[in-house]
Order: C-alpha cells, then sequence, then structure tokens
DNA sequence: GTTGATAGTTGTATTCATACAACTATTGTG
DNA sequence: CACAATAGTTGTATGAATACAACTATCAAC
C-alpha cells in the first residue's frame, strides 16, 4: 500500500519543508478547524461539504467520493445540512436513483462568512521577510499554481 | 473572539496562496494523517508528541501546551506512549513536581519509520521549477523556519 | 507555616469522524 | 424477464479528540 521512499529529489524536500510550516501552524493543532467550526457553528465535514457546493450540485455519491467518506455518512451530513436549511435535495433529472443536493442562499451566506472571517495570519516570521524574498515566494507558489493545472 | 478581517497584509496573502496549496493537495481528506497512523500503528496525537520528543525531553505540561491538549489529556496519551515502551518518564532533576517524558530507541524508530516512508512526493508543479526557483524556495523557507522559533 | 499556584493524575462525558451491515429503489445487461 | 450493479437510506458500533471536575503532591511567596 505505502511505497517506500524512492531518493526524494530536492523538490520533494523543499515541498516537505513547506508542508510542514504549513501543517505545523495550520494543520495539526486543528486551530484553524476548530475556528472554522466555531464561526459556522457546523461541525467541519458539513462545511467541507457546503464548501463543494459553491460551485455546483453535486450528487450524494460525489459528495461521498469527493470528501473521503463512504455513502451513509454522506446521507447523515447532507440530512444535518437541509434540517439546518443549508441545502436542498431534489431529484436528478436524468437519474431517477441518485439525488442531486444544492446548496441554499443561507448555505452560501454561511460560507461568505467563513471565508471572510476565517482568513488567518501569516505566521509571525513571513513579518521579517524582506521584500524582494516575498515578491520571490509569491512568483513560485504562483508559477506552482499554474504548473499545478 | 474572532476578529473580522483587517486589511490582510501582502505576507498574509502569500500565505493564503502557500495554504491553500498544501491544503489542497494534503490536508482536507485527512489521508495523510490515516497513512501515519496507519504505518506507525498509533493515533496520530501520539505521533505529534513523539515528534516533539525527538529534539529533547519535555515535561507533561510543556507537551500539553506544545501540543495544544489539556493536561489531562497529555497525561493519558503518555501513558499510552508508556505502556507502548515509546517513551519514558522519569523525574525532573529540579522540580519534583514535573516530570520529564524522554523518547526510547523503539520510539524514535517508529518516527524515523514514518519520516521515512510517508515523506509524500512533490506535487507536480515542484519537478518543473528552475534550480534557482527552488533554491529562493528552500532559502526562504528555512529562513522562515528560523523565525518561527 | 499557611496559602495559593503549579504539575500531574484519574475518571467521566460529549462530539465527531468513520466503518460496516442490511435494506429499498432504480438502472443496465445478459 | 432475471440478475447484477448503482444510489441512497437507516441503524449501529467504535476510535479519537476534547473538555471538565476533583484529587494529590510539590513549590513559591507572604
Amino acid at each position: 500500500m505505502i511505497r517506500p521512499a524512492n531518493s526524494p529529489t530536492e523538490a520533494d524536500a523543499v515541498w516537505q519543508l513547506m508542508v510542514g510550516m504549513v501543517w505545523e501552524t495550520r494543520g495539526v493543532r486543528g486551530e484553524w478547524r476548530r475556528k472554522v467550526s466555531e464561526i459556522s457553528g457546523l461541525p467541519f465535514s458539513r462545511i467541507r461539504i457546503l464548501w463543494r457546493l459553491v460551485d455546483a450540485p453535486m450528487t450524494l455519491r460525489q459528495i461521498a467520493d469527493d470528501t473521503g467518506m463512504d455513502a451513509p455518512a454522506a446521507t447523515v451530513a447532507v440530512n444535518d445540512l437541509e434540517d439546518r436549511e443549508l441545502v436542498e435535495r431534489y431529484p436528478h433529472p436524468e437519474n431517477r436513483r441518485a439525488k442531486l443536493v444544492s446548496i441554499t442562499r443561507a448555505g452560501r451566506q454561511i460560507v461568505e462568512l467563513v471565508n471572510r472571517t476565517v482568513q488567518d495570519d501569516a505566521p509571525a516570521g513571513f513579518q521579517q521577510l524582506s521584500k524582494t524574498d516575498l515578491a520571490h515566494l509569491r512568483r513560485i507558489l504562483e508559477r506552482l499554481n499554474r504548473n499545478e493545472s
């Protein structure tokens, strides 16, 4: 399942550095997650679904696959969101087995609230970077983003 | 509690870029966490502690503060790790209230195993970075890491 | 030396995420 | 038509993270 490390490149090493940093400040301690939950009043798994629904409606199956939940979990999550009137279920026009889930106006408001409020501040070290280093960093990251897609 | 977004700086913006990238490829679905747990055979919270102990022994209080757990959680986690013989508790030389927790040889082996096995590959874009950009990136990240602490 | 703070422990309760079994309804395929 | 696969649902069980109350032992300050 997990393949052994095969001669990591310099790129991998730098990636590790980056991941470690982001993870350390944002991820592991779960502060960010907690913040998001606190603001939205929703468990994190629910907001993850809302985020995806902003672009377009999805079937439950898509939601499950996309988030890594299994089907029952997706059902429960969507039930929860529907009870809160943040999403709506309606029949899929082409497949009567499936249902489409779409975000409501209230759901969008929550997503916007979270996005607006939780943009986290850069860690302290960032403020001490020189202007040129910051520019370098931005340029490189933007290039990476482009290469990604 | 949560202050509203107050004019994000360029540093914040760049940070957002970085976070978005890491988060997208690694984070949200928690695959990485699960991988780490699977390999180590430990709950993620335990490995987080082991990682920190690699550098130096810590008191339980330090562990709690550092990981964001409360004191009882730290005790339970260290109990677990001690039962597995991955850490040892011994009295603090200068404070008889406190105890120092140090990682054992077996504990180090697990950390090494995880580090060796779970270092994920850099996303595709990284491989296409020029040598100089990669060097820039490394230098800047290392500076950030230093400034952090 | 009494008092208040600090370090750690034990026990309990709750929320969240996750996983699986078993079921219905629909679709597609032989 | 029969049968397998797909989409969704219900119910249940479990592991993990988190939080808090209540307690002991030690230290530090007055």
